[in-house]
DNA sequence: TTGTAAGCGTTATCAC
DNA sequence: GTGATAACGCTTACAA
């Protein structure tokens, strides 16, 4: 443990000695530039307050002595830190990926450090990374999905600090959203498959316990096929873990099912569905003409596979800037609170689904 | 901005009224538990130098009040921030993403809260957000590759926390290096493409500028075919975004050179091999018949294109546990500083190479 | 075992 | 425009 111990409690009553704890402090500076403390806060957060031969003064002293502001007695002193917290779930993962980068970016932009926490789909976890960040004073957050405990927004709430969940869109959610439609878009999807005049489908998916976008997803699937009047069981639905491992084992399954074997396969994201499509490969099953396979997310290879993957767009990037621009605009008092946003996605038809035999 | 107009100097000589920032302070928690501030303080965190009634009423005191500790209280007081930070240029990429996601595991395990930090392959963003993470009072810092400013190494040594490079490996650098020597790697891949009798090269490659793994890989392959006596001049290396479109463009380029075409196109990462990849397929080009192709890093999809991608496999994941043990270990005073580790790196022999004609 | 109070490095109020 | 100094919320040396 690093444990400095600590001077004497009765200090002389001159000014403190330099490099008590090693670290160069604002006062040092301001010994160095013959000014008080205030000045060297002014001549840096407020510089147009001081005189320029001052200001020039105090900032090559800082120079001098390699100087850097310590955050914690900042924050302390003005109860600001500058912090922004975002809770993915994974990295591993191109879409929240992109999703933190571009909040990154325009966070770093105005001057605020980004804290990541990733609570690999555990809402526990979760819980537990929020509540550490708002220990380290985040002035917002963002955090993916509405699948948290209670208390998790019970806690952000007396928090009293902004924050928007991305990814996901609930019309209906008390707090600002910044996503899409997960129903809608597999609607989207499902209704592409069934206007190609497919009656027999089959679903490989992700689980949708603990994520309530997959269940919207699901959802949407069983909505568009009831409203078809098209059949649609457990059996017919497979779920295990997201990899394109369980994509392929899980097309090689549905294709051994004789008579019943499905002709359009809707997979709940497209590494799934690049998994299915490589067992399609394998296995000799022609895409699409005997069997149509969709993905989703439209990630950088769902063009690259063969046949190209038929996907739906989301723009993470898009998502992760137009969230940190909400908590931003609250943060420096240009609105009260974050407001939601509705994202579209954009269905990219390619060759990976074709007409029913 | 949010500014809190601060209470009058002179304040009451009795206790604090609660409440003056609007959020609970440990002091409120005290008094609420009827005990003094260093009580509830070692209730938290010495527990066992506190009775066992006392502590309960402490942490049910905490508990109905919904307090968090203020972290940069505690960073004041006790000079520990418990915080690390990771600068990597790109999250736009398995690479990175994995390297960041498995420190983010090792460090939240220990109770560290990560800082992320991206340079979009910046030198000079990279140094300013190192100057940022040190403000914040990191305690010690992981940096992918050697090529930065050397003010950022020299801030880093007057700062006097433990650091180190990551995906780089250079066994003479004055500082701790986890990752691998990129310059050998390629030579392994040149070598496996001479074995199969190729003696005309072509490269596809990134900007080496900025980016000292790019520019040893580059290296490394002009060693092995320097060794070899076999021919490879500028022409033959073809540098551009590390993007799928630039390497079906570059291949595509390359197979209209009619007779002095190479039979071996060596890729600077698998983004740009798959681009090339799928360039072959439209033009063609029988991979590895005519022309072998090669990758590096071995992601998720190397194995998934058609055919599948003969690259070097490399633990990023390992990277970042390695970097982030290695950090704690100094952190937790079990060593004085952290050791270099050089990762091995693993030729995947796929179908996309094969004998020259 | 518990309490008292100084001190961590800033900022911001007030006085000059 | 500049300086003096309380206050920010916590930890910890020391006293009790």
């Amino acid at each position: 443990m690093v444990k400095r111990s600590r001077p004497a409690l009765s200090q002389p009553e001159t000014r403190r000695a330099r490099s008590t704890s090693g670290r160069i402090r604002l006062e040092d500076v301001a010994a160095h530039a013959g000014v008080s403390t205030a000045t060297v806060s002014r001549a840096f957060n407020e510089p147009e307050k001081v005189n320029e031969d001052v200001r020039e003064r105090v900032l090559k002293a800082a120079e001098e002595m390699n100087w850097i502001p310590n955050a914690a007695g900042r924050a302390l002193a003005s109860s600001r830190t500058h912090i922004a917290g975002a809770i993915i779930p994974t990295l591993d993962n191109e879409v929240f990926a992109k999703q933190v980068s571009a909040m990154q970016a325009v966070f770093s932009e105005r001057g605020y450090t980004l804290f990541l926490g990733c609570s690999n789909y555990d809402p526990e976890e979760g819980h537990r990374q929020v509540m550490a960040m708002l220990a380290r004073g985040v002035e917002a957050l963002a955090i993916v999905g509405e699948n948290h405990p209670p208390e998790l927004f019970r806690a952000l709430k007396l928090a009293k600090i902004p924050f928007v969940v991305t990814y996901s869109f609930n019309p209906n959610a008390p707090y600002a959203c910044v996503g899409f439609d997960h129903n809608a878009a597999f609607q989207v999807i499902t209704r592409h498959l069934i206007d190609l005049g497919h009656r027999k489908f089959a679903a490989i998916f992700q689980p949708s316990q603990d994520n309530d976008r997959v269940a919207a997803r699901l959802a949407g699937i069983r909505e568009a096929l009831v409203d078809a009047s098209i059949m649609f069981d457990e059996r017919d639905c497979l779920v295990g873990p997201p990899t394109m491992e369980f994509g392929a084992k899980s097309f090689a399954d549905l294709m051994s099912r004789g008579a019943s074997k499905p002709t359009a396969v809707i997979c709940g994201n497209d590494t799934i569905a690049i998994g299915a499509i490589a067992a399609a490969g394998s296995l000799n099953v022609d895409v699409p003409g005997t069997c149509s396979i969709t993905g989703f997310d439209d990630l950088m290879i769902a063009s690259q596979v063969s046949p190209q993957l038929t996907t739906m767009r989301i723009d993470n990037q898009h998502i992760g800037t137009l969230a940190a621009r909400q908590l931003l605009s609250v943060i420096d008092g240009e609105s009260l609170q974050p407001i939601s946003e509705e994202l579209t996605t954009e269905l990219r038809i390619r060759d990976s689904t074709g007409p029913a035999l």
